[in-house]
DNA sequence: ACTAGAATGTTTACGGCGCTCACATTACAG
DNA sequence: CTGTAATGTGAGCGCCGTAAACATTCTAGT
């Protein structure tokens, strides 16, 4: 398949995004341009636009994949995690996973979202899903929603601030014990509140 | 001034940085191109060269004026909290902000920091340091410095989560409602091993 | 007051970019 | 086997960031 002596290629689609993938890990999204990616899939600068609309949607096909090799990551640090430890063993994973692949995290979450592209949508949508899995099974008291969401805000915003330097981190053994003890003080005060709301039998819907 | 009858400028170096905000604020982050700021300066393409080395100079000069008026927001929120409540209000001034100037906070913080910018590496201290006073006041007893990230990487997500749409929510009032939420889970967290600590009279380094 | 040189702005130009349109080649369905 | 749809090519437009040579103005030292 690569002597590419014939005419049509068989799998441009496919093989654009893997050749954006490889460009955006080996020069940073600034290398990331429709005809660097057209050139490295032996291709002309007119090519991809028989299958993507522009470059947005490109960079969305892009961030998918990036979701799914995210999710994958994640798995892999814990299949179904449902204590404190391994919810952080979770978090310790997201987080690594952003300072490993700056660049494709950043496509991912840092930039405005195109919310026309299903195949996005639908791999964010993912993520959003198996981060209130995990707490639901690690709090089965506690109300997912707003604890699914802070602990993703609180992953996130780690992952975010070390990635711009924010917080000064070249060792990746610190990161991962930084991100364990705010992911810890996090989720003790969801167990107090668990216990509290237990005790006072005041049932789900407090405040 | 405006007349610009003259061959000079008189403070181009400022009039660029405004111009770019204002293509910033008008167009988003693909507007502002050094040639635009250049028009809507009144000046030749090749002239911002004379006060910024290239088009990441400009943006990173535009980036810390962003830092200070985040400051200012911050400030205006409350100028110097010591309660949980206090706090909340600031976190909820954050997270508006974001929402509201979404280019320039994403130029502030979803782009690979210039290290060599002193002008922006000094504002993004500020904000840190001015997160680990508000967290000092607020829990005196606490260690500040893992305790001000996790705060500060907790609002931070919360606010790229919004950005990009990952969290729906088009209701402002539902934003600083979540955000409310989150804050108070983490500080309740914080406020119960406060008392701990102190019931056990471990000392201030626990760990 | 005069003048050299430093600052600052202009002009022109180069290559790369995203994107479009007309055209060439290939695959496939009838 | 043939016509039509799918796919890739080539030339070209306007924009971009940047550089080099040049023009104008400001300023300091006499």
């Amino acid at each position: 398949m690569l002597p590419k002596a014939t005419y049509h290629h068989g799998d441009l689609r496919a093989a654009l995004v893997r050749a954006a993938m490889e460009l955006l890990e080996e020069g940073g999204e600034t290398a990331l341009s429709l005809r660097a990616v057209a050139r490295r899939a032996g291709v002309s600068p007119a090519a991809p636009y028989r299958h993507y609309a522009d470059r947005e949607a490109l960079v969305s096909a892009v961030a998918a994949v990036g979701y799914r090799e995210l999710a994958e990551r994640l798995a892999a640090a814990h299949p179904s995690p449902s204590t404190p430890e391994q919810l952080a063993s979770v978090a310790i994973a997201y987080v690594q996973f952003a300072l490993e692949r700056p660049a494709l995290f950043r496509i991912m979450f840092g930039e405005p979202c195109d919310h026309d592209n299903d195949e996005r949508v639908a791999a964010t949508a993912a993520v959003s899903l198996y981060v209130r899995q995990i707490v639901e099974r690690a709090f089965p008291d506690a109300d997912a929603d707003p604890l699914g969401t802070a602990i993703w805000a609180l992953v996130h915003g780690l992952a975010f601030l070390h990635l711009d330097g924010k917080l000064a981190a070249s060792d990746p053994s610190v990161v991962a014990e930084r991100t364990d003890a705010a992911i810890n003080a996090l989720m003790s005060a969801t167990a107090a509140n668990d216990t509290a709301n237990a005790l006072s039998e005041l049932g789900p819907s407090a405040h």
